[in-house]
DNA sequence: CGCTGATGACTGAGCGCATAGTCAGTGGAT
DNA sequence: ATCCACTGACTATGCGCTCAGTCATCAGCG
């Protein structure tokens, strides 16, 4: 099971990793993706990366430890994809940064979609305290969406609506589509991106129906 | 690991099953949210019913087949949830029908949030002729939606948005909240749907932002 | 009423197999 | 000569599933 060099997933593992090893943690996203944590073999993640059974142990302590590295390593990804200065350098009122948040966490979760599912839906395997490393960093997200969501309100661009469940609505929408994305269909990640960003504006403007509440 | 009465999940699977039977697939809902398919040993599900290990196969085939029989009944249950007459019933235009549908299959899927898990997350697990059975059952969800979007955007209720972007996004809407939906949180499961029927009703509506494209 | 045989839900023991992880050793690079 | 990434062979454990056997229930029969 080599992949080829477009795989996105191999960008992901910045440069103090071995080569051998962000192979292997290539090679362990796919199978986790596909199978699960526990419905993947350590020869499956080896044997993926061209290796025998024991080199998983060369570079990782366990199969843990590969799961964490993947999830920290991938959720640091993301949220720099959403949080960098670049993102809304310029963009000096909320619904341009509205816009500029969603599209940037939706598109990055679409091109990774892969690596995005073993972040969002194998977090139950880690251990306690590589449990507690993770979900350090996914509380960042939510304090993102919210304080564009309330400069908004507050500023009066948007409607004043409850932001702790539209925050809630936005990841929901992001997070998800990384189980029925694929890169063959209508929509590439950043067309994805400024659609989900045309209905996050929605979501914040007053709804013109006959039931506002 | 006995559950008491008050279990949603315990209502789920109907008649034609012996009580027993019904005590597995509810012992083997909360096994497979918690740890997932393979994650879960048929040992976890005997005595999370308060039986031997051996007793799973007096009433199923396989670990698979008990997988299945989640499913299956959860989606049908669910599919009657937005699709029995009375949902929609004396709604004569097209955004009370979206609301009521909306509302519908999100306050479904966060009372079985725990069932619903194992729906939508653990398919994967499934043989491939158990697969296509269910996968036939899930077709349904988004033509029942799209075809109440269409009708609005025909009539000219709703804004002539693109049906098929929109349907994808109410249904994540609704089943993500399965995988961080807490009975114990703010909403309960009509209020979240009233919220998101809201939200939907905002999706199909002109967006009155300076970049409505 | 008691006896008998059949039925079927359930159990205890265990089989064959796959799994995560180990370790002494190998071979190429320096 | 040293180093170390990597391997082949291995172990202990836990897995899905089976099977002979137990026990409670019940119909048929005298």
């Amino acid at each position: 099971m080599t992949r080829n060099a477009a795989d996105p997933a191999a960008g992901l593992w910045g440069d103090d990793l071995a080569p051998v090893a962000r192979t292997l943690l290539t090679s362990a996203v796919h199978c986790f993706a596909r199978r699960g944590f526990t419905g993947t073999t350590t020869r499956d993640i080896s044997t993926g990366a061209g290796l025998s059974p024991a080199a998983l142990y060369v570079h990782f302590r366990s199969k843990e430890d590969v799961l964490f590295e993947i999830a920290r390593r991938g959720h640091l990804r993301a949220l720099e994809a959403v949080s960098a200065p670049e993102v809304t350098a310029g963009l000096d009122d909320p619904p341009a940064r509205l816009r500029a948040v969603v599209a940037r966490f939706v598109s990055w979760h679409a091109r990774h979609h892969v690596a995005a599912r073993v972040c969002q839906y194998e977090l139950a395997a880690l251990g306690p305290e590589h449990l507690d490393e993770i979900v350090a960093i996914r509380r960042q997200f939510p304090e993102l969406f919210r304080s564009v969501i309330a400069e908004g309100v507050d500023r009066g661009d948007f409607a004043p609506v409850d932001a702790g469940r539209v925050v809630r609505a936005l990841l929901s929408l992001g997070v998800d589509l990384v189980r029925w994305y694929r890169p063959d269909g209508p929509d590439s990640p950043e067309q994805l991106g400024r659609f989900y960003a045309d209905l996050a504006v929605s979501m914040v403007s007053a709804v013109p129906g006959p039931q506002p509440g």
